[in-house]
This record gives C-alpha cells, sequence and structure tokens, in this order.
DNA sequence: CCAAATCTTTTGAATTGTAAATATTTCGCG
DNA sequence: CGCGAAATATTTACAATTCAAAAGATTTGG
C-alpha cells in the first residue's frame, strides 16, 4: 500500500533540482560507457584484442620504453590492470618485457616488430562510423565536444570524497527508517 | 548510410593521421569511464549498492510498474545484467517484482516503501566535487556540455559495424550467425 | 495442436580494481 | 661498512560487474 506522491521532494517544490542535469549526464555517460563497452567487445572477437588492450599498444609505441606506472597513468587504468594486458599482449608477442638494468624492480616495455606491424594494420578503434562522423565534423565543432569531454572528465576526475553512508548508515543497518 | 571510403586499396598508410583528435576523444573517454567506475566502486562500499543499482532503483521509481526490457532500454544495460541488478535490489527489498497476470511471461518490478525511503536519502550518484563543480557552471555552459556528451553518444551508439580482422588474418569467422 | 515469437533468466567468459604479496632499492644509524 | 626498516615497482589473489548466447516459460497464429 503505497502511497502515491506527485512530489518528489518534499522540503522543495522549485524546478532546477540539484541533481538534475547532473543526472542527465550521468545517463548520457553510461550510454557512452556502454558503446565503448560493446565496441570494445566486437573488437576483440574480430581481431583478439579489446580497446584496452590496443589503446595500450598505442601507447607503448607513442612512449618508447616504459614502466608499467607511466604507462597505467597515461592509459586511465589500474597497474594491475595494465599488468594483466601486458601479459596478453607479451603472451601474443606484441611486446617484449625486461627488467631496467639500473632498478631492477622497474619494468620497461617496449613494442616488438610484430607489435608494430600490427599497429599500421589497426582499424580506428572506434568504429567507423564515429569516426567518420565525428571527422566530418566541422573542426571547430571537434574542437568544442573533445573540450567538452576534456571538462567533464577533469570535474569527475577530482573529487573521490566521501560522501554518505545513507543506506548502511554508520550504526544502524537494518532499522526501519 | 555511412559513406564509404576508400580503404581497402591498401593505399592508405601513413597521413596526417586522421583519427587524431577522434583518438583524443577516446582517450578522454576512458579518462571518464574509469572516474565513473572508481566512484561507483566508492559508493558501492559505502552505501552497498553500485551507481548501476541506483540508477536502475531511480529508473523503477520513475517509471513506475516496469518491465525488465524496459528498464534496460532505459539505463542502457543488457537484459541480462538488468535481471542481475534486479535481484539484488530484490534482495535488499528495495523492489518488487511479479508477474503479470495478463501475460505471464511479463516481469514487472516496482519500488517498495524501502526502496523508496532509500531513494529519498540517497546522495548524487556523481561525485560531489562533479555536481557542484557543474552545477555552479552557467546554465548555457551546463547545457553546451550535455549536448556535447549526447552527440558524442548518438554518433557511438549507432554504428556497430564489422570492421577488420586484421590481427588475426584476412579470414574470419564466415558465418554470422 | 504444434511452431514461431516474445520476455526473462541462467550460464559462461572476460574485464577491472583493491588489497595483499613479492622483489628490490634507499637510507638511517650504530 | 653493514643491517634492517621504509619506500617503490610490479605482480598475484580475489571479488564484482557486464554482456552474449542458450535455455525456460508462455503466448500467439495458422
Amino acid at each position: 500500500m503505497q502511497k502515491q506522491r506527485t512530489q518528489r521532494d518534499g522540503s522543495d517544490g522549485r524546478q532546477g533540482a540539484p541533481g538534475d542535469r547532473s543526472r542527465a549526464v550521468l545517463i548520457v555517460v553510461r550510454r557512452i560507457i556502454r558503446s565503448v563497452d560493446l565496441q570494445s567487445r566486437h573488437v576483440a572477437r574480430t581481431v583478439g584484442l579489446t580497446i584496452p588492450q590496443l589503446i595500450v599498444l598505442q601507447a607503448v609505441r607513442d612512449l618508447g620504453e616504459v614502466t608499467s606506472t607511466t604507462l597505467s597513468a597515461h592509459v586511465s587504468l589500474s597497474p594491475a590492470t595494465v599488468t594483466t594486458i601486458l601479459d596478453k599482449l607479451e603472451g601474443r608477442a606484441l611486446v617484449e618485457r625486461y627488467r631496467s638494468s639500473s632498478d631492477r624492480r622497474v619494468v620497461h616495455t617496449r613494442l616488438t616488430r610484430e607489435g608494430d606491424a600490427a599497429l599500421r594494420k589497426a582499424p580506428p578503434l572506434l568504429q567507423e562510423a564515429f569516426v567518420s562522423r565525428f571527422e566530418g565534423l566541422k573542426p571547430e565543432r571537434q574542437e568544442a565536444l573533445l573540450s567538452a569531454l576534456e571538462d567533464i572528465a577533469t570535474m569527475m576526475d577530482a573529487g573521490t570524497g566521501d560522501e554518505g553512508a545513507w543506506l548502511l548508515g554508520p550504526e544502524r543497518a537494518q532499522d526501519e527508517v
């Protein structure tokens, strides 16, 4: 027997609820996340490497001999994940790993000839459709979109503040609220 | 639909990097993905539900009595994932599921009182930091950012064309289901 | 009444991140 | 100079999420 309430927040009925547009942002972001995920699975099935793996491969090419940590920062993946990915790439002989002679803790990674060859033949990581559409836009529009994404990313990157145990509660987890 | 580009001619090779900005887009998108993922894990640890779970919960609230399929479309998650999430939400008594009386295949989901109460106390799903920053922007800027995201999402959503087995070789699975 | 279609769930495989473990270097201090 | 603690870099162990594909149920149509 639930009460029908047309108003969501009991306190104020003003428009422009605080999380309104933010929520829209989240929804769109999820759409993007899903697109990228699906595309990654698709690519993985057809070429044998996921998008993150390809990104790492590109990063290795671009950065030369890099450490896992540096790589990790560049591709926005945790060190552990980078290790996993490098395992795969190494297994396919697309990269080589070797410990630094000066510091044995450090592991350098570099592209093999196969890796380089593979990358040369690599298709755009995003859908052809996306790339052609995007490249079809006016440069200024491209800039605007990219800039917007960067702003969003920067705003998101920043905070990892801890707000709120509202469900589990600090002390009472099962009390009727 | 999409223009065919002279790509299989084999010419191509090297150039002014056509996918240059596209790639920048991808990088930034990955940054956003990671941010959201980290935030989701953080929220999960503190409140016991991940962001997707909260999104589904919100969707159930907003849409009333919904089927999994409808829900799936709204939250940009596969039906299978929605099922998994609903299992959890039901386990916590935040939603109820019941089969449609008219069509037994269909399962409706609706919010319980607990679910409603939980949502009222829910924090913004994105970082506080992000929300406050974002809300601090001029409305027009907010619109612009949102609009940009939507454009990106739309461009990405579209294509799931299959291009290229470049690593596994020219021959790939011949049968497409 | 059987076959095709529809909606949901289960199964199985893959990715990712946190936390702990491992290895190595650096540095303080006797 | 040498020993051990702390710091640093990477990897392993483990848990959680997601999706595609197949399986279950149920309805609809010929």
